[in-house]
DNA sequence: TAGATTGTTAATCGATTAACAATC
DNA sequence: TAGATTGTTAATCGATTAACAATC
């Protein structure tokens, strides 16, 4: 591949102007420079010329970048320019939370089932996709095609259903267990360790105390 | 102060760190060196040292690190040490998952109350705590010491509200809206972008793709 | 004391910012 | 054409890794 290996730094920025574009996109914004833009994301304009320019000119000399354009082009890096099927283990209140939240189904994530172990939440449907009893797991998985697996179940369980999930095909998983999970390097995670960003907080403000 | 100025690539090591310490203590370990902990981290031990010299000398040369001092002492520098009054704006499905996330109480996170607009959660209490109707919001910061905030609303309440917090002596702001807010620079804001970390998970799996 | 391992300095690597020629 | 703004190279800055003297 010619691709060059783009830094982590420059992906995790990524869904951020993402985010800005839309909004300037619903906005009814033509265009933008990245002079305006670094102004309204409190960043340099070179920091976003050179991320666009990882993945390609995206822009033109004198005129500045397509809002509609560079959205689309950086939907279609963050791959959310094909649909996503994926299921959520775990269907306490955080996993609810997720299943509730339609918006990721607009960037074509699909959730095809819930899963826990819990019986009273048996055929419970949320927005109508069914919790399902993680003993059907394995079955579920060999006859759907499932990509993303969320996991939002206690560290204690995740490591085990992991091994599950990655044996049965799942290619990533959004760990929301509080705990690190080591998979083969073919299988992506993306953490979401949720008290390591209160304790942030938490010495942030101990910070500005000092101060 | 004679304290360096910590980069943000430390800090948010720090939880790391203080959680596999916990499993170590937990574990009955009582002493660790850089180089052991490297591997169970899968981060190399000079990064270890140079991180934690960042604060002082916590281990000893020929001995390593007494696992339960610098768990304490981590514990310290990320302000787990004294408790923390919080509360939750927005009692939907994210919000009442923290709420019912009972472990940060064991990091000193004091949940004070939850707020919602909607009249069909009044009165309504999670692990005894109530939620209240966000009008009267202003009158609870005014009568409570609240240093923290959690908010789980939608972006289009997140800005106004964000200013009633600050307005109110709120300090911290962990923002689980889809949304940046720019607030005076003595208020810590500590985003959780929950699409954002689904984004990047996607972009890498679109990489294996491609390999 | 000898061995182990830290604390810390120096070397390397990578990411950000500045500058400007290319070009719309 | 002149002005604006990108794409891209070079300079700076910061973070990570390597190395080793200090010391328990």
């Amino acid at each position: 591949m010619e691709q060059r290996k783009i830094s982590r730094a420059v992906i995790s920025r990524l869904p951020r102007y993402y985010r800005y574009l839309g909004d300037l996109l619903e906005a009814g914004v033509e265009r933008i420079s990245s002079s305006d833009l670094s102004k309204k994301m409190h960043v340099t304009a070179s920091q976003i010329r050179q991320d666009l320019n990882n993945f390609g000119g995206f822009g033109q000399q004198g005129y500045g970048y397509n809002v509609k354009y560079l959205y689309t082009e950086i939907g279609k890096i963050l791959g959310l320019d094909r649909s996503h099927n994926f299921i959520i283990i775990g269907a306490g209140n955080l996993g609810q939370a997720l299943a509730n939240y339609a918006s990721f189904e607009r960037s074509g994530f699909i959730l095809k089932s819930l899963f826990d172990v819990n019986p009273r939440l048996e055929g419970v449907t949320i927005r109508g996709i069914p919790v399902r009893m993680v003993d059907e797991l394995k079955d579920f998985l060999k006859n759907n095609d499932i990509e993303i697996a969320a996991l939002t179940l206690p560290k204690s369980k995740a490591i085990e259903v992991a091994d599950i999930l990655v044996d049965n095909g799942v290619k990533g998983i959004w760990n929301f267990a509080h705990t690190d999970l080591s998979l083969p390097k073919d299988v992506v995670v993306e953490n979401v360790h949720l008290s390591d960003t209160l304790m942030k907080l938490s010495y942030n403000l101990c910070q500005q105390d000092k101060e």
